[in-house]
RNA sequence: GGCGCGUUGGCGGAGCAGUUACGCAGAGGUCUGCAAAACCUCGUAGAUGGGUGCAACUCCCAUACGUGCCUCCA
C-alpha cells in the first residue's frame, strides 16, 4: 500500500516516493508567535502530525523541521506594515522577545495538548540569522538581489520559473494589482530577503547587516565597466563588492556550515554541485577599510526564515513541505524562487497544503472575533482532543466549518470512543488472549479494522473514512456480551488508533478505582435483593464519581460522565 | 482583476457509475424495577441545465450560488 498525497505541485493526487527508501524530510511552516493561535490555526498542526503518524506506521524515519516564527512576519505578507512581534509587543508591554518566547512556549503547551508529535527540529528564526544571512549572500553573489533603501529585494524577474507553482497571471495581476506601496520595487512581487530598521528606529529584535550585502552609492559608468557578476546586467554592484565576494568563496568552502549538516546526514551526491558561502556574515562589521562607519540594522524577511532553516538542516531538496493553502501564491512561491535560485535544485517533492476552516459559514478572522483558541473551548467545556475529533472528520484539502454543533457532535463521538476503551477494563481475565487464539473471528475482524484505519490514511489522509472504520469496529462490541469482547483485540486497536490518530485514548481511560468498584459490587447486590432504593442511591454515588452506570441485558457497564 | 475551493438529509461529512457510509441531532417503538444505554423503524439527502453511458450523486460541459487567498489569518 503506498501513501498518496495531494500534491500542489502538480494539482494531483500522487503517489508518495521520498529521495530515500528509509527517511523522509519534511518541512513544516510553523506558528508566528505573537498571539494565541486559534482554532484555525491548529487544524493545520493537526493535519500534519497525521500526515507524520502516517509516515511513522509505513515505516519511514521522519525528520521535520518545523519552525518558529518569532521575527520578521510583517502585519501583511508582503512586506508591508509592522512586525507582527514588535506590533504584539507593544501591545502588551514587553519586548518582542519576551512575547517570542511567552508565545512560543504556549505553542509547545498547546502541540502536547492536542497529543501532536514534537517535531525532531523546533527552530526560531531569530537563532538561525546568521544562516539567513547567508542565503541572502548566495542570493547576492548569483545577482538575484537588489537593494532599495528599505531592504534588500529578491529580483522575481531573474527567476523565470516564479509564476508556476501558484500558476500566477503576473501581467493580469499587475492590470488589477492595488497601489504599490513600495514604488523602488522592480517589480510589484519582488519580495524583501533583509529589511532594514528604518532610520531612527530602535527595534527589540535586529542584526547588523553584514556590510559585503550591502550596496555601495552607485558608481560612473566608467567604473562600473567589468562590474556584471553572473550575467547580471544591473549596474548595482560596484568593484568592491565583487572582490570581496571572490575573496569570501576562498574563505567559504572551509568554513560554510550552511548545509554541512545536511551534507553529513545525506551524503547527496547533487549537493557537490552547491557552492556554499561563508556563516560569519553575523560577525562581519564595519571596520577598516570600510568608507561607510554607519552600521546598517535589519532583520529578515518571513520568508527567508523557512528557506535558510529548511535547507541548512534538511539539505537543498526536501520530500515534502507543508503549509496552509492561503501561503501558495506568495510564501510558498517565494520560498520556491529564492531556494532554488540559490541550490539550483528543486527545493521540495511534495508541497501538501491544507485548506482553511471556516467558522460559522465565513472566513476565520480577528477582527470578526471568531478566532477562538484552546483556552476559549475550554472555558465552553471542550477539550483540546474534542477538537482534534472534529477537526478530523473532514479531509485535510476540504474547507471545514467550524460551528459549536460540530464541536459538539464530535465531543460526543470522543465520549462514546473513550467508553468503548473503558470496556477493556471490564472484559474477563479469561479473555486475555491465552483461550483464544489469534484466529478468533472478533479478534480478527479488530485487527482488520486497525489495518484498515492505516489504509485509510494512506489514501491522501483520508481521515473520515478512518473515523468511519473506527465508529464501526467499535461500534460493533456494543450489544454484545462483554465475555465475547476480545481484550487482546480491542488493545490492539486502542493502540492502532492512538498511534494513528494521536487521541491518546488508553492514557485518558484509567480503570475506576476499588472503591468505585466496591460500589458497583453493592450495587448489584441490591439489585438481586430487589432493594432500588439502595440501588438508585449507589447508582448517585456513582455518578458523583463521574461513573455512569448502564444495565444492559449482559450485565452492568459503565462508562465515564 | 488574478488564482483557488465548494454546492450530498436538521447539522457535519465520505465512498461509489448500478442496495446513498459514518457521527451528531429528531420522531415512533422494543426492552427495562426506574433511569440510562442498546436495539428496531421513520424522515426516503445529492444546486440547476445539458452531454456521454444500459445505468450518474459518482465522468464531461455550462450556469447559478456560496466561499477563500491576493490587506489581519493556518
Amino acid at each position: 500500500m503506498t501513501l498518496k498525497l495531494h500534491n500542489t505541485l502538480t494539482r494531483q493526487t500522487d503517489e508518495f516516493t521520498p529521495l530515500s527508501d528509509k527517511k523522509v524530510t519534511l518541512y513544516t511552516c510553523g506558528p508566528t508567535v505573537y498571539d494565541y493561535p486559534h482554532v484555525g490555526n491548529w487544524v493545520a498542526f493537526i493535519y500534519w502530525d497525521i500526515l507524520v503518524r502516517t509516515l511513522l506506521s509505513a515505516g519511514y524515519t521522519v525528520e521535520r523541521v518545523m519552525n518558529i516564527t518569532d521575527v520578521g512576519h510583517l502585519v501583511s505578507d508582503a512586506d508591508e506594515g509592522e512586525d507582527k512581534l514588535e506590533k504584539g509587543a507593544r501591545r502588551e508591554g514587553k519586548t518582542a522577545w519576551e512575547i517570542a518566547e511567552f508565545y512560543a512556549e504556549d505553542f509547545v503547551a498547546g502541540m502536547e495538548k492536542l497529543g501532536l508529535l514534537p517535531p525532531e527540529h523546533l527552530v526560531k528564526a531569530t537563532d538561525f540569522i546568521p544562516q539567513q544571512l547567508d542565503l541572502v549572500r548566495l542570493l547576492k553573489e548569483k545577482g538575484y538581489t537588489y537593494q532599495t533603501t528599505d531592504g534588500i529585494y529578491f529580483d522575481t524577474s531573474k527567476f523565470t520559473a516564479y509564476a508556476d507553482f501558484a500558476r500566477l497571471d503576473l501581467d493580469a495581476q499587475k492590470a488589477g494589482a492595488r497601489v504599490e506601496a513600495n514604488d523602488q520595487k522592480r517589480q510589484p512581487w519582488d519580495f524583501a530577503l533583509w529589511k532594514f530598521t528604518p532610520a531612527g528606529e530602535k527595534r527589540d529584535m535586529e542584526w547588523e547587516t553584514p556590510d559585503d550585502l550591502l550596496e555601495l552609492p552607485k558608481l560612473t559608468d566608467d567604473e562600473k565597466q567589468g562590474a556584471d557578476l553572473n550575467g547580471v546586467k544591473s549596474g548595482d554592484f560596484d568593484k568592491r563588492v565583487v572582490r570581496e565576494s571572490e575573496q569570501q568563496e576562498e574563505i567559504t568552502s572551509e568554513t560554510s556550515q550552511f548545509f554541512a549538516d545536511a551534507e553529513s546526514q545525506r551524503q547527496d551526491p547533487r549537493l557537490a554541485t552547491y557552492v556554499p558561502s561563508t556563516s560569519q556574515a553575523a560577525r562581519v562589521t564595519t571596520g577598516a577599510g570600510s568608507s561607510n562607519e554607519e552600521v546598517i540594522m535589519g532583520f529578515p524577511g518571513w520568508h527567508l526564515e523557512c528557506s535558510a532553516m529548511a535547507m541548512s538542516i534538511l539539505g537543498p531538496t526536501i520530500d515534502i513541505h507543508t503549509g496552509g493553502i492561503d501561503h501558495i501564491p506568495v510564501h510558498h512561491t517565494n520560498e520556491i524562487a529564492q531556494s532554488e535560485a540559490a541550490s539550483g535544485q528543486q527545493f521540495a517533492h511534495y508541497w501538501i497544503h491544507n485548506n482553511h476552516l471556516k467558522i460559522d459559514g465565513t472566513k476565520v478572522s480577528k477582527s470578526l472575533g471568531n478566532t477562538y483558541t484552546l483556552q476559549d473551548l475550554d472555558g465552553k467545556g471542550f477539550s483540546p482532543m474534542d477538537l482534534k475529533l472534529f477537526i478530523l472528520q473532514s479531509q485535510y484539502t476540504n474547507e471545514g466549518n467550524f460551528t459549536f454543533e460540530n464541536l459538539t457532535a464530535a465531543q460526543h463521538r470522543h465520549a462514546n470512543w473513550r467508553n468503548y476503551a473503558a470496556l477493556r477494563h471490564q472484559t474477563h481475565d479469561l479473555l486475555t488472549d491465552d483461550d483464544r487464539k489469534n484466529d478468533d473471528p472478533d479478534h480478527k475482524s479488530l485487527q482488520a479494522a486497525a489495518s484498515a484505519v492505516r489504509e485509510a490514511l494512506m489514501n491522501n489522509l483520508n481521515t473520515p473514512e478512518a473515523l468511519r472504520v473506527v465508529d464501526e469496529a467499535l461500534g460493533s462490541l456494543e450489544a454484545v456480551p462483554l465475555s465475547s469482547i476480545h481484550q487482546h483485540g480491542l488493545m490492539q486497536l486502542l493502540e492502532a488508533i492512538d498511534e494513528l490518530l494521536g487521541l491518546q485514548l488508553l492514557q485518558t481511560t484509567p480503570d475506576i478505582d476499588d472503591e468505585a468498584k466496591k460500589l458497583l459490587l453493592e450495587r448489584e447486590r441490591a439489585r438481586e435483593t430487589k432493594d432500588w432504593q439502595k440501588s438508585d442511591e449507589l447508582r448517585d454515588e456513582l455518578a458523583a464519581k463521574h461513573i455512569h452506570v448502564r444495565d444492559t441485558p449482559h450485565g452492568v457497564i459503565w462508562g465515564y460522565s
